[in-house]
DNA sequence: AAGGAAAAACATGCATGTATGTTTGTTTAT
DNA sequence: ATAAACAAACATACATGCATGTTTTTCCTT
């Protein structure tokens, strides 16, 4: 029955014998985490249905049972593949560049994509879904204290006030999730997303203690 | 059958004569707006069904669709409404005080209401659901040009500069709204909304044109 | 003023559509 | 031939709209 989901983690396994089904498996399951991410960003979280996952994933509703047991398990595993996502992401972007114009733009480029969008999706269900809420709130904690983490490698300098760092962090966070925000929801003018960003990363480097 | 619907627009009638019925049954429409903005704030925007709003008004489900026809009407008055109450909240904000500070305060505890959840909800809802889209979106414009308007009232002296008063105003909307949505997920440290709404103070400040 | 017709407020029940999970059947690979 | 991948059929649950029935208020007639 559901002896199999508990076992592997959704990467092929470890043994190499059975090498062409369980490959296929992966795949599989990989397609379809990717369709409820396109789902929840084409119908949003609330209309996306198990036969749209599996229509998206140009599969049958039992073979998509078949590999995931039920709707929510699916979910479940599409928020940690797109948290896993989301923190390569800004690791990634952490790596190119040390100064607030960098740590802005990175954050900015991010929370475009589909993935913020699913997210965002995610979180704002997670308020009155007990259930998503669970499986989320780690995760949010996780990417904040990361966040934080890379922020501060980021600027070594701003040690000597931790106090005015953690506002800027907080402020970078809500400047920009909360355009993005606006921007989905289009009641954001396109033409101030620039002088926004601007403004922010001018006002990180007046927080910053020292010489930016 | 469905003729009572399209003529009379919820408030009580013009006609002195049947204000028994009549203003009873306003209250009742207004019993079941009521209803929604709380079903929509407990339960998600989602997951207010029919039946929920009925038993949270304490009405049989026949009993409401007698006063609505379906429930996209009753969603649809029930933004309506939402978007007056905003306006009002809103003038009656800015008739108190003239500085930066009052705005940013007045918008803050504006944004806490229950009135701005189930507009949030509603929002990030349109944004796959075009039946909502085509109600919402022209209040969300005319929102902002009110806020455009009672805010050039509010600062006179900032109009040699449009430029960074839009700048202000634009800024003001996406950090209050994006702490709010912050808030509202779970993912903001609550001892670091006075800092912010601080800085946001201080920073509408310097960029006014003459002395703040 | 009183009694009955008309209408509106309200409740109950039914038919339809759709989402969910389970079960059974078929193909494909080892 | 055995087990997994996949598909299809089935059963349950619930939301929606509509149609029918009941009570209360209003209006008209005598």
């Amino acid at each position: 029955m559901a002896t199999t989901m508990n076992r592997m983690a959704g990467t092929a396994r470890a043994d190499a014998t059975q090498t062409q089904q369980s490959l296929k498996s992966a795949q599989t399951r990989a397609r379809l985490v990717d369709a409820v991410i396109r789902c929840i960003v084409k119908y949003g979280y609330n209309k996306t249905t198990t036969p749209r996952i599996a229509e998206e994933a140009g599969l049958s509703r039992g073979a998509m049972l078949h590999h995931f047991e039920n709707g929510t398990a699916l979910i479940k595993t599409t928020i940690i593949e797109l948290h896993e996502k989301r923190l390569r992401a800004f690791r990634r972007a952490s790596d190119s560049g040390h100064d607030p114009t960098h740590l802005v733009q990175a954050y900015w480029r991010q929370v475009q994509k589909p993935g913020f969008i699913a997210f965002h999706e995610l979180a704002l269900a997670a308020r009155t879904d007990p259930d998503l809420a669970k499986i989320l709130h780690p995760l949010q904690v996780e990417f904040r204290e990361r966040f934080h983490q890379e922020a501060v490698e980021m600027f070594p300098e701003w040690r000597a006030d931790p106090k005015s760092f953690d506002r800027a962090m907080t402020l970078s966070q809500v400047v920009i999730e909360g355009m993005a925000s606006s921007k989905l929801t289009g009641s954001l003018d396109e033409a101030m997303i620039e002088p926004m960003l601007t403004m922010l990363e001018d006002q990180i480097r007046t927080m910053k203690p020292k010489g930016g």
